[in-house]
DNA sequence: CACTCGATCAGCG
DNA sequence: CGCTGATCGAGTG
């Protein structure tokens, strides 16, 4: 019910990302389809987005999730958030992302010291789910969970993904 | 409500 | 290293 009223895309290096507003700010963020390996480019390319019909706010906020994002890829602290609208999802879920945005950048932790953090140390497994399910990877920063070994553990949108973005914070980690 | 499934973890052999 | 049990949230019927 809580539909995505715009969806804009955000060309960075890596591709075409597609951004997701809601009225209350950003919903949800699309990873480019596989660097175009599978994808053979949206034929409903013409998808002309007159920026005139799009309202001013949902425009800043674009401008600021781009360069968030171009930020967060190129390894450096973005600095400025658009707002996220987690609306819809869980108590659970919204305090987990919470935790991980907290994680600076370069730095880990673990699913059970997300857990810990947001004092439901037993649930580690579910913080693992509450990760998979993050509408806004990247930006809310669930690939720098990693499990208790320091090991990769998972990550739903392909684990060479989180290998590239760790990589490019220098984040070490055993193999 | 009952049951299943995970991006887990610590313990043990 | 591999196996196991404990445990929690979410999804399904």
């Amino acid at each position: 019910m809580k539909a995505t009223l715009f969806e804009l895309p955000i060309t960075t290096s890596d591709g075409e990302y597609i951004a997701h507003y809601s009225e209350k700010g950003l919903a949800e963020l699309d990873f480019p389809n596989l660097d175009g390996l599978i994808a053979p480019k949206p034929n409903k390319s013409g998808r002309a987005v007159s920026s005139k019909s799009i309202p001013t706010q949902i425009l800043k906020w674009h401008r600021a999730a781009t360069d968030a994002l171009r930020k967060m890829l190129a390894g450096r602290e973005p600095k400025e958030f658009p707002p996220l609208d987690w609306s819809g999802k869980t108590k659970f879920q919204k305090s987990v992302w919470q935790a991980m945005l907290k994680i600076p950048l370069g730095k880990t932790k673990s699913y059970g010291e997300i857990a810990a953090a947001i004092r439901n140390p037993k649930a580690v497994r579910a913080v693992g789910g509450a990760c998979g399910a993050n509408p806004i990877p990247v930006l809310v920063p669930c690939h720098r969970v990693l499990a208790a070994n320091k090991k990769l553990g998972g990550f739903s949108s392909g684990l060479d993904r989180k290998r590239d973005l760790l990589a490019r914070e220098n984040v070490q980690y055993n193999a």
